[in-house]
DNA sequence: GGCACGTTACTCGGATAACAACTGTCCGAGTCAAACCGG
DNA sequence: CCGGTTTGACTCGGACAGTTGTTATCCGAGTAACGTGCC
């Protein structure tokens, strides 16, 4: 899996804890782990298309949350940066095997494909359920100055 | 994920259905379907490096599954071919940003990450619990010419 | 006729290129804020 | 002093290279069978 998903979700979270009516940078996202600023913005671009982000241009821009953090779940950010794809696609090989019809659609009546799929809807379904609003609470239950220590670094540039 | 796992799944399932003594080269199996034969051979030996089917050399020589179909469960087969990583790896961005330690495992700690490993643990466990035996089986009852099928297509080379 | 040996053809196994995807970087279009000027 | 306009800098957005991993291929080491010659 692309190394983004993981800049992308973490992201996420410290755009939960921003100011709310404040729009963070790119550049002043990737400072937080020293990331790579121009690649990182790439990434957001990708949460912008699904929605996830709204993206402001000029000064005073950046990026902030769109909807909820309860209505964020780690698949959707999986899915923007990705793709929807699953990660087994089925090449339906079966079909240059003998016996093989071009009318069947192998990636339903295939039961290989069949079980590859299950397997995937169960990691789909345990991502769907893990909200970025689930995560937020879970660290401030451990880290109480999280929210007031990201706010603050988000403010203003790395001195 | 990569390709040759959807051929090694249907070859291991082929080997299963083929004569018991007999060994089966990697050309026939790759003629099976039209794979490139070469290539096939590489993830048999990755096949046969994880101990899932045995190989040998020379006139009569060829692949043969290595323990019982019962005893293959998907997971086998994906761990030998795209080794034991995860999906997600945790990089621990948390390590270069503000309040990061250098003595702590955030592969462990890290929220992000042990929601990733869930997901990826659900997705483990549901090739764990298919096993080629499973499949070969359900195969059997849909198509009952099957195994006869495969072992006469096998016996020889492509007319 | 039976057995040992050399030959031969066949198979896996690893080393070697071609391709694609991910990673990283750069500069331009658009935009908002602030400064400036005139009334 | 206040409003409109111009300027300017700042930000995203997409287009452009570098690097790693996957896909595909080839040839050599090893081996078992076969044919041959000998006992």
């Amino acid at each position: 899996m692309s190394e983004g998903v993981e800049w992308a979700v973490h992201s996420c979270l410290n755009l939960a804890w921003a100011e709310p009516g404040e729009a963070v940078t790119a550049t002043r996202l990737a400072a937080f782990y020293e990331l790579p600023a121009a690649y990182l913005n790439r990434q957001l671009q990708a949460l912008a298309r699904a929605g996830i982000v709204s993206s402001t241009s000029g000064p005073r821009g950046g990026f902030r949350l769109a909807r909820d953090p309860a209505d964020i779940s780690l698949l959707d950010i999986v899915t923007a940066i990705e793709g929807g794809q699953e990660a087994f696609r089925c090449q339906e090989i079966m079909r240059h095997g003998p016996g093989g019809r071009d009318n069947v659609d192998y990636r339903k009546h295939c039961l290989v494909s069949q079980a590859m799929r299950r397997a995937d809807l169960a990691w789909r379904r345990e991502l769907a359920a893990q909200t970025i609003a689930d995560i937020k609470l879970a660290v401030e239950g451990t880290r109480p100055g999280t929210p007031k220590m990201v706010r603050n670094r988000l403010a203003k540039p790395v001195s």
